[in-house]
DNA sequence: CAGCTTGTTCACAACGGCTTCACGACTCGG
DNA sequence: CCGAGTCGTGAAGCCGTTGTGAACAAGCTG
């Protein structure tokens, strides 16, 4: 596989969370997200940057290509979207953990022992 | 390996869903569907993308062997076709999936847990 | 030719996605 | 414990996409 021309988006694997941006797919638990095109970019920006803190401002530019204007909560809203989409698919686990102040952090974690 | 021109048909099943291209035939839970040749084609090119969403206008070249001009939706009228005829034969399973902006995408589910 | 099936196209209804706003809950420094 | 700023959340409005029923044309069969 060439590497390095443009970055081509690689298949992700977070735990129990799969994404194949090429196909415009996320699948989670083996099942089937549906995700729209802006929730399936974020969530793949996310998890590019798995483990790490993604500041809001960061996240935005990377999704909406463009910059973020002060004030503006899309991000907020869409973090909500997927928030509830990946709980419902899998309820239990949290992925997008909030950083007061600096953004977002995905990484898979079970709220529970996983009895 | 080569795509498209000469591939044989072959036998696919995607849960209670067989295909037989090389027969037009497709069972559904061992209930012989009546298809058109159009909605066998496009249930077809669905089965063999399983899982995977195929894009409208990739799945209409694929039916149609021609390219599909703006604003047709044909691949629409086939889908709502199929749609009906597999969910009369066996109710509360949904098979094609929308993937707005996108295309559909084939797998079967069951709306309810089987209880 | 009459009747049926298939395929195509259209028009309108219904739904989904994106953006923005409003308000309440929360966090943190002091 | 207070206040200012940040985040969570639900909903409205607009618009493009998809769902749906039906009309119409073409081909086949008896």
């Amino acid at each position: 596989m060439a590497v390095g021309t443009s970055e081509l988006p690689e298949n992700i694997t977070i735990g129990p969370l799969e994404i194949t941006p090429d196909e415009h797919l996320a699948r989670l638990d083996g099942h089937t997200l549906t995700l729209s095109l802006r929730e399936l970019r974020l969530l793949t920006e996310l998890a590019r940057h798995a483990d790490r803190i993604v500041a809001r401002e960061q996240l935005f530019e990377l999704v909406w290509e463009r910059p973020m204007r002060p004030g503006d909560r899309s991000v907020d809203v869409y973090v909500r979207k997927l928030r509830v989409k990946l709980e419902t698919a899998l309820p239990g686990w949290s992925f997008i953990h909030t950083h007061f102040g600096f953004g977002y952090r995905l990484s898979a974690e079970t709220r529970q022992p996983v009895a």
